[in-house]
DNA sequence: CTGACTGCAAACGTTTTGCACGGTA
DNA sequence: TACCGTGCAAAACGTTTGCAGTCAG
């Protein structure tokens, strides 16, 4: 069980009731885009504006509390901030899972070859799903 | 020495002066994004639109001989399809490059996490080049 | 009570479209 | 010659901004 109002705090953003929802929805869903979004809290929220989701998104990627993710052949999609993890795309569906993958000698490999600082490493898988696959 | 006209040809697309130099373009500098393109392309073709480059690109990707690159916190860029590769972006200048790297056992492990079937690979490391640390 | 958030409408930047003209094959 | 590409202008989109009213702290 988690407390979306708390976390909220703990990121230094004030608690509204548009800002717990979104909150909810992205820890129940893990991933979505600003449309997934919209829709999903017109039903709570059936005046809430597109300019709110926005306003919302980024001010909690400003506190690091969200991160977008790019995605090839496909909008972006917003996720809570965790653990550093990789994506898996199913390209007929859309569904992304998380998947926790060991870059780590991929890094190496890339430090080595070109002497760059390297801050963040995005790993993002396109296929097919089971689900899809049958 | 590359035969831009006959790469063209060999794709599909007819082949027209501006359509060269945006392979010219991208031959050389190995990624840019739209504007880019756009301002290089303007000292050539000065009555150039924009819409020129939105069409060619677009019907170049569709041929799969571009590609987009989609990058955290930046503009996409395109590049000449070629043997699959990852790219180092420089958050500070924003130059990319492309780096070799082997990703077999990432995707190995990807595979035997979940069962997708995967078609694509796609590694962005972002960090600091060696010119930008100086 | 004060400052921040919401929702609306307008503004903005980017990408796409329709069309007349010109160039490629 | 027939079709496709170009450049222009307008339209369509997605996102941001300004503002008046409201709410959280």
């Amino acid at each position: 069980m988690m407390n979306y109002t708390t976390l909220l705090k703990e990121y230094d953003l004030k608690v509204t009731p548009q800002r717990v929802a979104i909150v909810e929805e992205l820890y129940m869903n893990g991933h979505m885009n600003i449309d997934d979004l919209y829709k999903k809290l017109l039903s709570k929220f059936p005046s809430i504006s597109l300019a709110t989701i926005y306003k919302n998104v980024n001010a909690m990627i400003e506190k690091v509390f969200l991160n977008e993710v790019k995605i090839p052949n496909a909008k972006s999609v917003y996720e809570l901030v965790k653990e550093e993890h990789s994506h898996l795309v199913c390209s007929s569906c859309g569904k992304i899972e998380d998947i926790e993958l060991d870059t780590s000698s991929l890094l190496k490999e890339a430090i080595s070859s070109k002497n760059y600082t390297i801050k963040e490493t995005s790993v993002v898988f396109t296929g097919i799903c089971p689900d899809c696959s049958k």
